[in-house]
DNA sequence: GGTGTCAATTGATCCCTGTCAACCGACGAA
DNA sequence: TTCGTCGGTTGACAGGGATCAATTGACACC
């Protein structure tokens, strides 16, 4: 079930779920719904900040990216979500945009039926509270990622945050795909494009990962990365 | 309770709950309790990252501060809380620790009152679970300001938003009192002292603020101000 | 094939902020 | 009084990341 453990500190969750949580099966099982999937092109947006939420969504494929605008354009990635997390919960408006950086497949829970869930079924109430306090959870770490540690550290704790995301999922902590796009990348971690990408070099360079693809890293000693992305020394 | 051990912090306020809120007055309400009044000097551990909550707290006086601490001592802090703001709610176990920045009472809630209250009455469920929300909102406006804005930017929209919520608690909007100390306002906002310190100096002589202590701020053009926290330009 | 577009990488340079340090004023103790 | 401490301010300097710019690679389309 959602238990919001405690958490070390730098590394890891850091990126997940603003906005998102792991939980489809539960979530689908107690929300009746035509399991309607919707299939949805990559870089559609699917609500915007501020707008009343209509559906909770289940990531069935693909991924979702979540942003804010500032009025002079310049923008903040507050998280993603990938296939088995629920999106859409939380406040009666949305705090920010959802756009998908992939083909995605969605599973649509009507808001009003997520809200009778709740009232009619407590331990359910229970776990979708859960949830938004591990989504707040999870922004206080990234508040710690992008308030203090350099772009080698910021780097670092988003790479193992999705081996560890991959290991929860029973996939290879050794290799991670990254859907989303570097300015995604640059734009959660707080850094510029050309900075996010020079890292990957460093990285590969000290022999930390290797990439074939720009979207694929293996993890050549996470030890090391881990160490890093702790915020410790080393 | 209360332990002593450790580390100066202080302060206050910003704007936001992380952890806080402001609805005192329906909580104590729907909490039955004995009303006991903690006083607790400047600088005392209220509790620590990982503890399991006890209590919920409504601050009748003083200030609160949130923060974390990195492996290698570098301290984040998530947030500040006021008189008025109810602090603690959220998960079962405590995100950050919260250290007292002045003298500060403390109105005790059981945690066990707390929960059972939420049982009981589906109203009260219901603002509790609006409050943790509140603090989402919140953490993700403090993940905007420290990931893009400008030191000049970020140390302008935490001195607007001690304004916003003078405002908002009917007190003047044109002077704030800082009771945090500004390694606080610096581990806050993801800057050094040094460069807070510059930063107060370069808004006076600007003409934007004037200060006759460190700790009180007039605001002498806040309309500029509000432009450099909005991340608009100017 | 050639061309256009978009994402990613790399290079050169700048500047904002961190770092290290000195200094100041307030306050408390001896 | 003098001394010591603490918090804040200011200065000098340097480094990390931003900025501006060019290059490369992948891919779609004609």
């Amino acid at each position: 079930m959602f238990d919001t453990h405690s958490h070390q500190i730098a590394h890891q969750n850091v990126i997940q779920l603003p906005y998102g949580m792991s939980a489809a099966h539960s979530f689908a099982q107690h929300c009746p719904h035509q399991p309607g999937i919707r299939k949805v092109a990559a870089n559609e947006t699917l609500w915007c900040e501020g707008e009343e939420r209509s559906h909770i969504f289940i990531v069935r494929s693909g991924a979702i990216c979540f942003s804010r605008m500032l009025p002079d354009g310049r923008r903040i990635v507050l998280g993603f979500a990938y296939p088995g997390d629920v999106i859409g919960i939380g406040s009666d408006f949305h705090y920010c945009d959802a756009q998908t950086v992939q083909a995605t497949r969605l599973e649509a829970i009507p808001a009003s039926s997520f809200k009778r869930a709740i009232v009619e079924d407590p331990s359910f109430g229970k776990q979708a509270s859960a949830a938004v306090n591990q989504a707040l959870d999870a922004a206080y770490q990234h508040v710690v990622v992008i308030s203090k540690l350099s772009a080698n550290e910021r780097l670092a704790s988003f790479l193992i945050a999705l081996s560890d995301r991959n290991d929860k999922h029973g996939l290879s902590p050794l290799s991670i795909v990254l859907p989303m796009r570097r300015v995604d990348i640059a734009d959660y971690l707080g850094l510029t494009i050309e900075t996010v990408s020079r890292t990957f070099t460093i990285f590969r360079n000290a022999g930390l990962i290797a990439m074939d693809q720009a979207s694929i890293v293996i993890f050549k000693d996470i030890r090391k990365l881990r160490a890093l992305a702790a915020g410790g020394g080393e």
